[in-house]
DNA sequence: AAATAAAATGCAATCGTTTGCAATCTTGTA
DNA sequence: TACAAGATTGCAAACGATTGCATTTTATTT
């Protein structure tokens, strides 16, 4: 670079132009080598010296030296920019590596406004601390970062506590990220319409039948709460209890599918019991036991909420000699890594986490990329195992 | 801005010194009164309302602007800098507020070089999916997105697939984050080493005994070891089982406190039986169905390395009719949300996870600040339930 | 009123990339 | 040999904040 300018500048200045150009075919084939030489003897040998020996970390421009050509064209290198001769484009690659250099993200980020990072919030009610220990919550966020990691995208992980509810600010304007994942819709969608009002691009998980300006993905819950159901009846229940909050959006479909598979059976309403809870194995257990103690057991099927309630329950009916499945028959939610685990082995209903994980990238990305975007609904598929077997 | 400039600039052709020092002061003044005259007199009307009406980002400069106030001024207020008089700082940040101006990062991390996150690494081993899955780990996962958020840092998580293992270069030198931290030490050091060798700063979880060049943050697993087997011990059992895997860092130290314990019982080692395991429920029931199934029931006590481990164990024992904890007492290790929930509630040594997610962004922090920092022992704690209730 | 110290603000360079455009090099063809 | 077209490369201006230093304002003292 330096060698270049100065002895075209030198050149010029005595207007010898062709014997200009023989100079720099020269230089330029062995700008390396001169290099070398030209700070071998110079006093002043900072630059190269230093970031070839010490940490004064690499820039784009040291490495562009080194290789004796321009940053643009090393950044075009690097990123693999088509304009790029193949053999320099390797060649400075190979520089890279061997220097341990990589682009500084900040940089770049700032130039193409473009971040390449995902903000995934768990959108969790006051009750904070319990359902972060959800694990089916937990595997939505392990897929999400396949899924984010299979683009190329990265992925900042905030609780719904960070950034005081300002997500479009917070994440978006101030690039830190380019689009959200927001993982529940919680009660209230307050903060989702604040984020979409500021133009964040976003996609939600939870219930996809909900009317929105702003795509939902999420399985068919109401399905789910309907083969639940309909497994029960079909096993010979007759006295069917719902497990779970009905105010909660998802929860609320699942309740409308059990209410539905009654209906089919000819079962009225009324003869069914609903308790509602909190989606928490602990409320479940403390519940279903209070309600034992209450009314007596004046069910044979349960359909739970989720996997986490349907655990709390079983120890319920555990410890008071009930026996799941001939006595009380029981289908779980979610399909988490130990409901296979659970004596008896959990019957379920299974959401496709990875799946959903995907089309929620997906569906960012169109987003991102300023296509329409919709709502999606995942299939569910009910998995029978012991605690349902009569 | 360009009216203070314009008319200094104006000015100084002249040579009016006084003159245009009065000027400066009434514009200063009256900047933005001006400002709005101005932009309606004038044809080319476009930077202030296009930052006021439309979307067009506002930057620090244009709030600066609006606000009459020169970019430095803007932005010491807005990073409560003291330099900048509280009234001004107070106006400042009241209209950043109501224009839903953030600053952008991308800019500051530059400009700073230094980007306020954190890049937590999930460093599992091949096995991959599995892992994680496994509550525990979230569950620091969890505890650790708490304590960076309370230090105002930001998290990005990352399965160890990605970077290649590259960590230094792809997450510090590309300025993505200030440090590391990664959980799990793996079963080969290989790739800490290189980002440590790198300069990466980075605390790690896993065990804290080990002899490391790196901090690393853990329980004090062989104590734990030693609880648990000595727990089953003092309640008669006579034949334990280690369930887990011994070439595992931090399960490694879990069988030697279990060993320990042996020991300080006058029972010899080979009195002990060990099955090797991968820490998943799955191997754990397993393996342990395949135990019984070729050697009979020659054990009355286990010592699961985990809780979900345990959890394995106790379905093989449950589906083979064997009684928990009469005829074989169990402990877990982790004390996951579940364990009270399992069929027995699960003896199991606690680890403070909380604490231990604190403690390592304290570390990291003091490394980051270039002090000296060392690894530290997190205490135990065995939480008696009715897996070992004889 | 002037001089001085202290508080508050502004100027302008800088962080390390990317990219439109201009300049140069290569190649094929007349 | 010259020339146009196409392939490569370089120049230099952004991107939007922060900060050392210079300058102005305000408060204090003589």
């Amino acid at each position: 670079m330096l060698t270049h300018s100065a002895v075209f500048f030198y050149c010029s200045l005595f207007n010898i132009g062709t014997f200009a150009n023989d100079c720099k075919l020269f230089f330029q084939t062995f700008a390396f080598f001169l290099f070398e030489l030209q700070t071998k003897n110079q006093t002043s040998r900072t630059e190269l010296e230093l970031s070839l020996s010490q940490e004064s970390k690499l820039t784009l421009a040291g490495l562009a030296k080194l290789a004796g050509v321009s940053t643009s064209t090393a950044s075009r290198a690097l990123n693999d920019n088509p304009l790029i001769k193949e053999e320099t484009r390797h060649r400075l690659q190979k520089l890279a590596q061997e220097h341990n250099f990589s682009l500084n993200r900040a940089a770049s980020r700032l130039r193409t406004q473009k971040t390449n990072v995902v903000a995934v919030i768990l959108n969790l009610t006051d009750s904070t601390e319990q359902s972060i220990s959800d694990p089916f919550l937990l595997k939505v966020v392990a897929d999400l970062n396949q899924a984010l990691n299979a683009r190329g995208y990265e992925m900042l992980l905030s609780n719904s506590l960070m950034a005081k509810g300002e997500w479009a600010n917070y994440f978006i304007h101030s690039q830190r990220a380019d689009g959200l994942i927001i993982v529940g819709q919680g009660k209230s969608s307050e903060k989702i319409d604040a984020a979409v009002k500021n133009a964040a691009p976003l996609v939600v998980w939870g219930d996809p039948t909900a009317k929105t300006d702003y795509p939902i993905i999420g399985s068919d819950n109401r399905l789910g709460g309907y083969l639940a159901a309909q497994k029960l009846l079909s096993t010979g229940c007759q006295k069917l209890m719902f497990l779970g909050d009905p105010e909660h959006a998802e929860m609320a479909q699942r309740y409308q599918g059990f209410k539905q598979a009654l209906k089919d059976h000819q079962i009225s309403e009324d003869d069914a019991i609903t308790v509602a809870i909190d989606i928490t194995s602990h409320a479940a257990y403390r519940q279903l036991n209070q309600h034992i103690v209450s009314n007596g057991l004046q069910f044979d099927g349960i359909v739970a909420s989720s996997d986490m309630v349907a655990l709390g329950a079983l120890k319920a009916l555990k410890e008071r000699y009930i026996n799941v499945p001939s006595e009380v028959a029981i289908v779980g939610f979610d399909d988490i890594t130990m409901a296979e685990l659970f004596h008896p082995a959990l019957t379920t209903v299974a959401q496709n986490t990875k799946l959903a994980a995907e089309q929620m990238v997906e569906t960012l990305m169109a987003r991102l990329a300023g296509e329409p975007v919709k709502s999606k609904m995942i299939d569910i598929e009910l998995v029978e195992r012991h605690s349902t077997a009569r």
